[in-house]
RNA sequence: GUGGGUGUAGCUCAGUUGGUUAGAGCGCCGGAUUGUGGUUCCGGAGGUCGCGGGUUCAAUUCCCGUCACUCACCCCA
């Protein structure tokens, strides 16, 4: 037997009904806000990745998904939506018709890790970027937009952290105190952060081993080396979360993985979930449209796990089943009246079934429980004589007639009004 | 990439200090009930005990390897 991919899962119909609630409610509150949809490639040039997201991260050094074109190009499987947004922003010059352009997309990201709960090899995110402003508002509107989202779908355990990296001279310059302060503390720390040392430094900040977290108590913060304008524009910031009662706190030592970040870096935990904790993230990156080769454009956005949110969504957030109908017809007159009746519920837009392989009303009336049908419309060879069709509710055992060539119109109408 | 846990019926899991026909609950099929489901009663089907090797008179049980699933580290959504 061929089995599927580590780490890659199969969403099954038992499982639809969550991610179509979640789906739904992304569309709805992005259109809300103002973002229109952008579907891009699943794969691009291998290049766009490593430039976008940074040569050193772990993503780049040994979780993508990269193979060669039949012409030898390097192409690789998105492991993030950003990079692509921005390329296709700048390949597509739709930058020309506004000044600001507000896009967010739904679809798969793969990277190779090894699978945990909340992580696979195959995962969903959504996602939005916010393009061409420059304002506290934008980061306000986006992080608005990602606590609304978690809000409307009634996550529970849900925190909101935030800092500023400042300006690319802001954080060169931190770092640079960083190392050399590292350096004085190199023997008590883990041998993963003497590592980090020189490949990136900053993640030191958030290690978890104690003994890195004693030698590090003392560390230089980030926020002491922002310019005026940056510490400026995180006020801003603040304020616009502040006059719109978004709760959040600050962390010092949030760093993003990602190596476009500036400026502002934001990130949504779930105590709900397991140690994959981090449900959304985001930040500004106004210097990646250049490093792309495209245009100065100041830009800021996050990107949402589904699978993960789909993980803390409560049964509560479920919407109800719609009634439907089951049709149970059996007799040599009853069966081509039933499937008259079926067709004609359903050309009226109304959920309508029926099993095939039933032949007996006993045998009917089983199928429709196990399918879960809230009313059965029974029709056998004495009903259609009589014109008839019984309808039966299947959780009180209520049965009413209806003569059976207006019964298609007659029951959607009946079942509404109840 | 590193470490831990778990692999027995469709599902959830017992069990065997190594011994002959491997169990339960739920589910499934049939009957009681030839035009009334879900409840009840009766009967039934379904298992290379993950796979490969080793020890042994004998392995589902012990040992080694391997694969899968899973949790955690790392990292990230």
């Amino acid at each position: 037997m061929i089995r599927g991919i580590k780490g890659i899962k199969d969403i099954t119909p038992d499982e639809m009904p969550k991610w179509s609630v979640v789906e739904r409610t992304a569309h709805a509150l992005a259109h809300v806000f103002g973002f229109e949809e952008i579907r891009i490639p699943v794969f691009e040039k291998t290049d766009l990745y490593v430039h976008s997201i940074g040569g050193t991260t772990d993503i780049v050094e040994k979780e993508m998904y990269t193979f060669p074109d039949k012409d030898g190009t390097s192409l690789t499987l998105r492991p993030e939506g950003t990079a692509g947004v921005v390329r296709a922003f700048i390949e597509r010059g739709l930058k020309t018709y506004q000044p600001s352009r507000k896009l967010y997309y739904i679809g798969p990201m793969f990277r190779h890790e090894r699978p945990q709960a909340g992580r696979l090899r195959q995962f969903h995110q959504f996602g939005v970027e916010y393009v061409g402003s420059p304002e506290p508002a934008a980061d306000v509107e986006v992080i608005t937009l990602l606590w609304r989202f978690f809000s409307v779908l009634q996550l529970p355990g849900l925190s909101l952290e935030l800092n500023s990296l400042g300006v690319l001279t802001d954080h060169q310059a931190y770092k640079k105190d960083l190392v050399s302060f590292l350096k004085t503390k190199e023997d008590r720390l883990c041998e993963n952060c003497r590592r980090r040392l020189e490949t990136n430094p900053l993640r030191a900040l958030d290690c978890k081993v104690p003994g890195c977290r004693e030698a590090t108590k003392e560390a230089p913060f980030l926020t002491d080396f922002l310019s005026p304008s940056s510490k400026d524009h995180f006020d801003q910031v603040l304020q616009g979360l502040e006059a719109l009662a978004i709760p959040y706190s600050l962390n010092p030592r949030l760093v993003r993985g990602l190596d476009y970040y500036s400026m502002t870096t934001f990130e949504v935990s779930c105590s709900a979930l397991g140690a994959q904790n981090a449900i959304g993230a985001g930040g500004r990156y106004d210097g990646l449209f250049e490093t792309l080769g495209g245009p100065s454009t100041p830009a800021v956005g996050f990107a949402l796990g589904l699978e993960r949110v789909i993980l803390a969504l409560p049964e509560s957030t479920l919407p109800q089943p719609v009634p439907w109908i089951f049709v149970a017809s059996f007799g040599e007159k009853g069966r081509p009246a039933g499937l008259s009746l079926l067709y004609s519920l359903r050309s009226k837009q109304v959920k309508a079934d029926t099993d095939y392989t039933a032949a007996t009303l006993k045998t009917l009336l089983r199928s429709a429980d196990r399918l879960g049908a809230p009313y059965v419309a029974i029709l056998g060879d004495d009903e259609v004589t009589k014109n008839e069709v019984i309808l039966r509710n299947m959780a009180t055992k209520e049965q009413e007639i209806f003569p059976l060539d207006t019964a298609s119109s007659a029951i959607p109408a009946h079942l509404q009004s109840r």
